[in-house]
RNA sequence: GCCGCCGUAGCUCAGUGGUAGAGCGCAUCCUUGGUAAGGCUGAGGUCGGCAGUUCAAUCCUGCCCGGCGGCACCA
């Protein structure tokens, strides 16, 4: 019996699907379409098996989906701009471009090694000036219907990587690339209205009904919607309209219109005990300008707040402005103004009115300066002559009282009440706020796409016509210097204004690459397309059926994606305004990590791991020092706990790295990487192999065994729904529980009936496996004579008839407690299965002495008696 | 603090309102011309805890404990 030898095999089926061609998207509108996508890699240069764990749940899907008669598109893309390169570029002088494209070439290669039923012809680089030029196209589109402006804000600066940061990609104040503290900027700078599209983008979730619950709530949570109230209090000893330069006397300049505040909460207006600024407010401005202990307290404020651990714990400090406002439904009602540090100044209006009753902040804050605490929320079942807060604020449901005309109303009647009072009084209106913000997306780096502006002296700020792009990258970029070396370079900047034909600077910042990744899905509908989306192309292939990707995009990458698709299909360029149908986050692999006495990190491969019982030991191959086995880790570089997919590939062979990355856990759940793993993956291999091989070559024509062909019927069955529910490992144990029916049920010496069984059994199998272990699968499916290639095949049918078996045993309990067995024919009524059960003597016996109560006889399933 | 996920064999994990499973590991034995390999057999589980619903709960419900993730002074 000859060994299964994968380095033999693999590559020889991968050349054979590369010479048909077989894996070309061709937009057959006979057939259901399916577009299954991977998050497309950043060309780091090495694969990781990360990728090999992702882009293989995407050929299981794509495989899959093709034998089952939809034409399939499966591309494959770059993901190649950004910050990397330019690093590289300044440690080691290398072109930015140049490692980049050499970079894909080897990643390219690895990722063929893989086996994946990818159209390659469809490839693109986002650095590719085909690509970003188109990119630059729709930006054009974007900016003249407004939704892309510039403007002077405060934005997020990275020190190190020196450039700016959307809010997204501060984690914890500090940038999610470099990890360095953000500092706050004031920089001219182009944003994307996303918060335009922050209703759709809210409403339009409950449409992703094939998203995991996690990412939706996530995203929900982020664009942070809320409905309320906004509304303005009047200064108390200034009659509106009147301006009063004194802080002290009255509402200072600037503010006649009186003050306005955001609330949730309009219906606890009767519970307000004072009004509050943020410190950044311009009432505390104009307040500090005239009063230094003010000015002192708000510069107290901005010295605290460094990291979010600390403004959690940070004590609740106010400043008594001396302010009066108007309460708005009792203008006799006197509230004060303070400037308190727990007041954000981006949320809402920075002013808030606090009812400390109902709001844990607001009583914290209250408790501390002795202010009034008033509940006008009564409790259900609470009696409102005792009821009162102490240092915690209700925030539960209840009836309103202590609250004149809201007095009886449930809490969502007394917002709508109230907010209809203030509206009636023209002192605010009901509205809608969010936590999102729009989206900055200038970058101060060169290897990105540059923003086809230019700025003239005479028209200032003037987008490019088409037919001036592509605006290309110069060839002679000098890398090497901190900073933008697209600002740095001698003439690439020097150009002409399109409006007035004068000499004008073009923009030097480039995109965020996250505008990159956000419709490169579009792109490959035709990659090859002269405008940026080919409308009848892409109309046929999106949205993409089944997206697959890391948990870690669930807001960033994901959100933008929804958000430019929206916009596009605004300018007419989509007709979808949703991407991903479909999307599935996958698990990360990880591996245990080992490190020696003092700390330092050791790399798998150098271990040795002794088995002594129950415990496990390290040591280090070399010489034998133990060493301490740590936590289990997302492979990384800094732990040293990571496994080279090539080396594994070239120990097991690709299958057996693919099956074990699936077969290990859930997909959605992280895989431990082991080698125990990986060698069980080795053996269900050439055990399918050996399988194959010994059965004999002639066909058996005699009648299939019932036994074996009813279990290869109900292993169809529940492979496919496996798949169909993203359950791979669960899909691969059946696999291999098959396996084993197989090998007791051997070819060497089987009768007739058995082997014309496995025949049967076989030419399903070999297809079952296909998405998991493509190269084994044409080789086994070649042994069997089975027509064409794998690739070509159509997925197995199972007879429904065919998973039930016609007999059923059907366990019996007593009260409960399994006491025996019988067996019936499959469907048998409950009526026949009781006289079964009656004339069994074993059963008889259990219940001897006992009376039956009851029989409860669940069809196919079981039977319990209740006795005493 | 809020939201979500998870807790089943030594490890990593399937699974089901009705007989508790797989891979790895462990033990015994066989093979010693598949040999730094292969095979047989086996041990091992109050299905995190408590209560409820049910004829029947590992599964459904509630509470609690433990672990992980996201958000977080968002008015």
């Amino acid at each position: 019996m000859a060994r299964y030898n994968p380095k033999e095999t693999e590559p020889k089926w991968r050349e054979a699907w590369t010479a048909v061609d077989a894996f070309h998207a061709v937009a057959d509108r006979s057939k259901p379409k399916y577009y299954v996508l991977e998050m497309f890699p950043y060309p780091s240069g090495r694969l990781h098996m990360g990728h090999v764990r992702n882009y293989s749940m995407g050929d299981v899907i794509a495989r899959y989906k093709r034998a089952r008669g939809f034409s399939v598109l499966h591309p494959m893309g770059w993901d190649a701009f950004g910050l990397p390169a330019e690093n590289a570029a300044m440690e080691r002088g290398v072109d930015p471009k140049a490692w980049t494209y050499e970079n894909i070439a080897r990643m390219r290669d690895e990722l063929k090694q893989l086996g994946l039923s990818i159209d390659w012809s469809r490839e693109f680089a986002t650095c590719d000036v085909e690509y970003y030029g188109k990119q630059q196209a729709w930006f054009l589109d974007l900016f003249e219907r407004g939704l892309i402006y510039r403007k002077e804000s405060t934005v997020n600066w990275d020190p190190v990587d020196q450039t700016v940061l959307a809010n997204e990609q501060v984690v914890d104040g500090r940038g999610w690339r470099s990890g360095a503290l953000v500092e706050k900027r004031k920089l001219n700078q182009w944003s994307m209205r996303i918060t335009d599209y922050a209703d759709q983008l809210t409403d339009d979730l409950a449409t992703l009904a094939r998203w995991p619950d996690k990412v939706r709530v996530m995203q929900e949570n982020w664009i942070g919607r809320s409905k309320g109230l906004k509304f303005r209090f009047h200064f108390a000893n200034t009659r509106a309209g009147e301006e009063v330069e004194d802080a002290r006397a009255g509402g200072p300049a600037g503010f006649s219109d009186g003050l306005e505040v955001y609330t949730t909460r309009p219906d606890t207006l009767y519970g307000a005990s004072f009004v509050g600024v943020a410190a950044d407010h311009p009432l505390a401005q104009a307040v500090a300008a005239k009063d230094p202990a003010a000015a002192a307290f708000i510069e107290e404020c901005r010295r605290g707040a460094a990291t979010e651990a600390q403004i959690e714990t940070a004590e609740k400090k106010g400043y008594d402005t001396g302010l009066r406002v108007k309460h708005p439904f009792d203008p006799s009602w006197e509230l004060p103004v303070w400037i308190a540090n727990f007041i954000l100044m981006d949320y809402g209006t920075g002013a808030i009115f606090a009812c400390p009753a109902h709001d844990q902040r607001d009583l914290d804050f209250c408790r501390k300066y002795d202010l009034p605490v008033k509940p006008v929320v009564l409790p259900p079942g609470a009696d409102p002559a005792t009821f009162e807060v102490g240092d915690e604020a209700y925030t539960g449901p209840g009836v309103i009282y202590n609250s004149q005309f809201l007095d009886g109303l449930d809490i969502e009647a007394a917002k709508a009440a109230a907010i209809d009072k203030i509206e009636g009084q023209d002192d605010g209106e009901g509205a809608t706020v969010f936590r999102l913000r729009d989206w900055g997306v200038s970058r101060q780096r060169a290897w990105g796409c540059p923003i086809p502006v230019v700025h003239c002296p005479t028209d200032g700020v003037v987008p490019l016509p088409k037919a001036a792009l592509p605006v290309a990258h110069p060839v002679d970029i000098e890398f090497g210097k901190s900073g933008n070396a697209l600002e740095r370079h001698p003439t690439w900047k020097h150009t002409t204004c399109p409006k007035c034909g004068g000499p004008a600077t073009r923009e030097t910042d480039t995109l965020d690459t996250f505008v990159d990744s956000s419709w490169y899905f579009a792109r490959f509908a035709n990659p090859w397309a002269a405008e940026p989306i080919d409308k009848a192309d892409a109309d046929y292939w999106l949205p993409v059926d089944q997206y697959i990707g890391g948990i870690e995009h669930a807001v960033l990458h994901l959100l933008y994606a929804r958000f430019i698709t929206k916009a596009l299909a605004d300018t007419g360029q989509l007709s979808v305004r949703e991407p991903f149908a479909g999307l599935f986050t996958q698990g990360m692999v990880t591996h245990e990590t080992y490190r020696r006495q003092n700390g330092e990190w050791i790399e798998p491969k150098e271990v040795e791991i002794v088995t002594e019982g129950n415990t496990r030991r390290a040591t280090l191959g070399a010489n034998g020092e133990p060493l301490v086995i740590g936590d289990i880790e997302k492979m990384s570089k800094s732990k040293k706990n990571t496994v080279a997919p090539e080396e594994i590939f070239d120990v097991y062979g690709v299958d057996a790295a693919r099956l074990f990355v699936l077969s290990d856990s859930p997909a959605e759940r992280d895989v431990q990487w082991t080698t125990g793993g990986v060698q069980g993956s080795w053996r269900f291999v050439n055990r399918v192999w050996d399988e194959f091989d010994s059965q004999p070559e002639t066909a058996s024509t005699s009648e299939p065994d019932a036994e074996l062909r009813r279990a290869t019927h109900k292993l169809i069955k529940q492979v496919t729904e496996a798949i169909d529910g993203f359950r791979f490992n669960s899909g691969i144990a059946r696999l291999y529980e098959f396996l084993n029916l197989l090998k007791a049920n051997p070819a060497k010496g089987a009768a007739p009936a058995i082997l014309a069984a496995r025949q049967e059994a076989l030419s399903a199998f070999a297809r079952l496996i296909a998405p998991f272990t493509p190269h084994l699968a044409e080789e086994c499916w070649a042994r069997i004579g089975g027509e064409g290639m794998v690739v070509a095949a159509p997925w197995p049918n199972f007879d429904p008839a065919l998973t039930e078996d016609a007999t059923k045993v059907l366990p019996v309990q007593v009260n409960g407690k399994r006491r025996g067995e019988i067996s019936a024919p499959a469907g048998a009524e409950p009526a026949d299965v009781e006289k079964l059960v009656m004339a069994d003597p074993e059963i008889a016996a259990k219940l001897e002495g006992l009376t039956i109560r009851k029989i409860i006889v669940v069809k196919d399933r079981i039977v319990n008696i209740v006795a005493a």
